[in-house]
DNA sequence: TGGTACCAAGCAAGCGTTCGGTCAAGGGCG
DNA sequence: CGCCCTTGACCGAACGCTTGCTTGGTACCA
């Protein structure tokens, strides 16, 4: 039954399974003694392996902006075209949320918490990555005229991210497929709900 | 300068007091002595007007839940037409967040603290009429053909309630006025990104 | 024998809440 | 008019509890 395992990977399933609990209830509402009893050990075990409550946050945050940034600055190098760009970003977004769902409900619960903190400066940096890449690509589609000429890319970009950042936290995700959520946003992204 | 107050004026004063705090941090990060330190008084004496904080948070939420519903209800009666319905209740809806951006950041931040409680059972009560309401009008518009025949309404819905609820928690809000975040919106609902 | 993984116990700080007491304002009454 | 007595608003201090974290010790495996 119980595998003795390596210690890095004792540390990656007690990481996994405080990311479980971050993901139902955010950062700050779960406790540390919560993790423990996931783990069946004892709340002062947990400082063996981690020196604070806020290392396991920034383990899971800092995995979590390295996956989202590479699948950004995959999509824009692979083409020259702002829709398909556009379109990959989405779907490489949609799998990384899925698979960082903890990460997700960290930054939208705690936001305010971890960005006002020194040791997590890297997220005002990313996110300005991510806002970036986004009005880039949407302004190139309204200039070869793809997108409409009225567009506001700034709103617009912060209507997007977080449309697309959303279904991530529904929590009975077992109703709609990740394939089917993409799909249904991609297409009231670029057509609309009209017929 | 410091006109005497009426009881029933003091108290409301104390309730958006904290609603500011509560729109900043959310329900559970705000402590009570914070609330009462902005209103200049000890945090024991905030016992003298509500008996618990709790009782802040439901005259909070209940206040904004029922003009929400307000909005949707004469935003069906007032129409036979799905998009003019949809359009009215994204107009009343944006107009009661921006009055009520303490409330959208409780149900945010802490739906999970709240909707566990019986005293706030009528927050699931609410939201499903919200969701009735979304979905009756967008099956209405399918099969009129003014939307788009291969609509999921129910995850339209999801989408579109939680775009709309979005703009109001982005903090700075200076950046655009209400009226342009609605017709990005509508826009963007209507007729998708492209030209 | 030395190190890893854990337990048992406890600490200080912070939380929501309670409670006895103070004090100024104001209406009733002789 | 002047006195009394109630009342609403608040203070100061404490309560019981939970929080993240620390410490000292021990079983066990290599």
């Amino acid at each position: 039954m119980t595998q003795s395992k390596s210690p890095s990977e004792r540390r990656a399933h007690l990481v996994r399974l405080a990311g479980d609990l971050f993901a139902e209830k955010g950062f700050r509402a779960t406790t540390v003694r919560e993790i423990a009893d996931a783990a069946g050990i004892l709340s002062g075990s947990l400082y063996h392996h981690f020196d604070s409550k806020e290392s396991i946050g920034d383990e899971i945050l800092s995995a979590f902006l390295e996956d989202v940034l590479a699948g950004y600055r995959e999509a824009v190098r692979d083409t020259d075209d702002p829709r398909t760009a556009i379109e990959q970003i989405v779907r490489s977004s949609t799998a990384n949320l899925s698979r960082h769902r903890a990460a997700l409900t960290m930054l939208q619960n705690d936001w305010n918490y971890f960005s006002g903190q020194p040791r997590f400066a890297y997220l005002r940096t990313a996110m300005k990555e991510i806002e970036q890449t986004w009005i880039e690509q949407l302004e190139r589609g309204r200039e070869t005229g793809q997108f409409r000429a009225d567009l506001d890319t700034r709103l617009t970009y912060r209507l997007l991210r977080d449309i697309l950042w959303l279904p991530t936290s529904w929590r009975s995700s077992a109703t709609w497929s990740t394939d089917q959520i993409i799909d249904g946003l991609l297409r009231l992204l670029f057509d609309g709900i009209r017929a």
